[in-house]
RNA sequence: GCGCCCUUCGUCUAGCGGUCCAGGACACCGCCCUUUCACGGCGGUAACAGGGGUUCGAGUCCCCUAGGGCGCGCCA
């Protein structure tokens, strides 16, 4: 049987970075076996669900390259089907009609906890006789529960979970307005859609044994169930918004590569060997559920940038530039960067590119880094380049000035030999001029090397930036 | 409160009874390379939550304790 797995968000909020890991878990696993990854909007509950959120968890997926097999299906849209199924499950006398009010229904739960019961609902409307019905009320339909014996879940990763059924009281199936609650809905669903492989966050876990009931009582066979562990914060807690609970295109907006987010998040509680880096062909061979550990991971930001840029430092120069392109909508100041990206500079960056690139976690960092071309003259100097420019580091400025006018041509190796022969002759060590250098040409003490930064800004430019610095009139 | 799950370096993890005085990666520290910052190379610090069993032998199996998480809705 072909297998087919599916991602089903609640279109409640944005894609969080859980919900991408479970994604591309359920892609992974997919394609690694010639399957299908189904799409559905879990979006029943109309006073939550947007379509800000649906448009989020789409863009989202897109950007990180999980792609979903045929169209998207929107579990709201398939109420008349949840509807059906509860008639049969009535007729066959696997579910009934509740009368209990809200208020009741407060009560009994407040009573079970204070005496310390598992059932939180009493099933106390589960065989009165339909004829008691209080008139007027429009009842829930609850399902049937067996009362005895035990529910036992063959899950791929918590391995064999068992609960007694007289812990698990009758679910609500329909609301009293009509319409199907999740529990319901979900397993109709991946029925229909057939389903073979649910891989989901282990908050479903107990909610597995309760679908597991209703797949028996529909007699359906039940799909093969994955929970995986939930992602925590780096202490341990809950993922909160400060923690890296955000939205996928939080993560974009900070530089990250889609192709690093997928090989941080497969590794999050997933491992193969010692093996730390995967291409995408790599994962899907390597992908299964058995090796997905039970306990919670701590999301690790640090871990993400070293592995950020290690895919950095692998991209091709003009692969970064059409990255830093596309998220220069994302990010603040991105619309005035946008308007400075001349062919000129353009072209300028990538040449600065395979050094800048080295010294890049993010695509931020690539952006930040290449400050020194975007910025207009006179360069505004940070404070320690400013302290650097001594009177005395000016005169050496303006000495090599003179030398460097005479290059031709303009390389990085041609300047590197005028400089160093000027050292020599002064007797001074290269550092020496080539700080003072670095910070009148890109305002800074940090950069990339200082004759491939003479380079990239070419000889007229380079010529100027030192001008500036040194008050000369010449250039 | 009830139910279920989890617990190896700071973090992600390898380990599926002996090859583990516990391996890799990130982070951290040191050295090398070097015009700065990085990259790269080399080296180092650092863990089996605690207690009982089972076994010739336990990080690996069982139980208990402690700590953490999730669920318990006419939300999903």
């Amino acid at each position: 049987m072909a297998v087919v797995t599916r991602f089903a968000p609640s279109p409640t909020g944005f894609l969080h970075i859980g919900g991408a890991r479970t994604a591309l878990f359920n892609w992974l696993y997919a394609r690694g076996r010639s399957g299908k990854m189904l799409l559905r909007i879990e979006d029943t509950d109309r006073e939550r669900s947007t379509q800000a959120a649906i448009d989020a968890i789409l863009d989202g997926l897109n950007w990180l390259g999980i792609g979903w097999d045929g169209e998207v299906i929107y579990q709201f849209a398939r109420a008349a089907r949840h509807r059906e199924v509860v008639e049969r499950l009535l007729a066959t006398g696997n579910a009934y009609r509740c009368y209990a009010s809200p208020d009741e229904l407060k009560d009994m739960r407040e009573a079970a906890r204070r005496e310390g019961r598992a059932k939180l609902y009493d099933s106390r409307w589960r065989d009165r006789d339909p004829s008691d019905a209080p008139p007027g009320v429009k009842p829930a339909i609850r399902f049937k529960a067996p009362a005895t014996g035990e529910t036992v879940i063959e899950d791929q990763v918590q391995g064999r979970v068992v609960w007694q059924n007289e812990n698990l009281d009758d679910l609500v199936l329909l609301r009293s307005d009509g319409t199907p609650t999740y529990m319901l809905a979900v397993v109709v669903d991946d029925h229909d859609m057939d389903v073979t492989h649910i891989i989901r966050g282990d908050d479903h876990l107990t909610n597995a044994a309760r679908q597991k009931q209703i797949y028996d009582a529909l007699g359906w066979p039940v799909p093969v169930m994955a929970h995986i562990p939930l992602i925590h914060g780096p202490d341990g807690s809950k993922l909160s918004k400060r923690h890296g609970a955000l939205g996928v295109d939080a993560y974009r907006a900070m530089g990250y590569l889609p192709v690093a987010l997928r090989n941080y998040l497969v590794r999050l509680g997933w491992a193969h060997g010692d093996q730390e880096i995967f291409s995408t062909e790599e994962m899907i061979a390597a992908f299964d559920l058995p090796q997905i550990g039970r306990s919670p991971a701590r999301f690790d930001f640090a871990k993400l940038e070293s592995l950020n840029g290690h895919y950095i430092r692998q991209s091709a120069d003009a692969d970064l530039l059409a990255a830093i392109d596309q998220l220069l909508p994302h990010i603040a100041d991105g619309a005035k960067l946008a308007a400075k990206m001349t062919p000129d500079l353009r072209r300028q960056w990538l040449n600065a590119m395979p050094s800048l690139k080295e010294r890049a976690k993010t695509l931020l960092d690539l952006i930040d880094g290449a400050k020194f071309l975007l910025a207009d003259r006179p360069l505004p100097l940070d404070d320690k380049a400013a302290a650097l420019l001594t009177p005395d580091a000016k005169t050496l400025l303006a000495d090599i000035a003179a030398e460097l006018a005479a290059v031709e041509p303009w390389t990085a190796e041609t300047t590197e030999q005028a400089v160093r022969t000027f050292a020599e002759g002064k007797g001074a060590k290269l550092g020496a001029i080539a700080q003072p250098l670095r910070a009148a040409l890109t305002g800074r003490t940090t950069s990339p090397g200082i004759f491939e930064v003479l380079a990239v800004l070419g000889k007229a430019e380079s010529l100027a930036r030192i001008a500036d610095q040194t008050g000369s009139q010449s250039a």
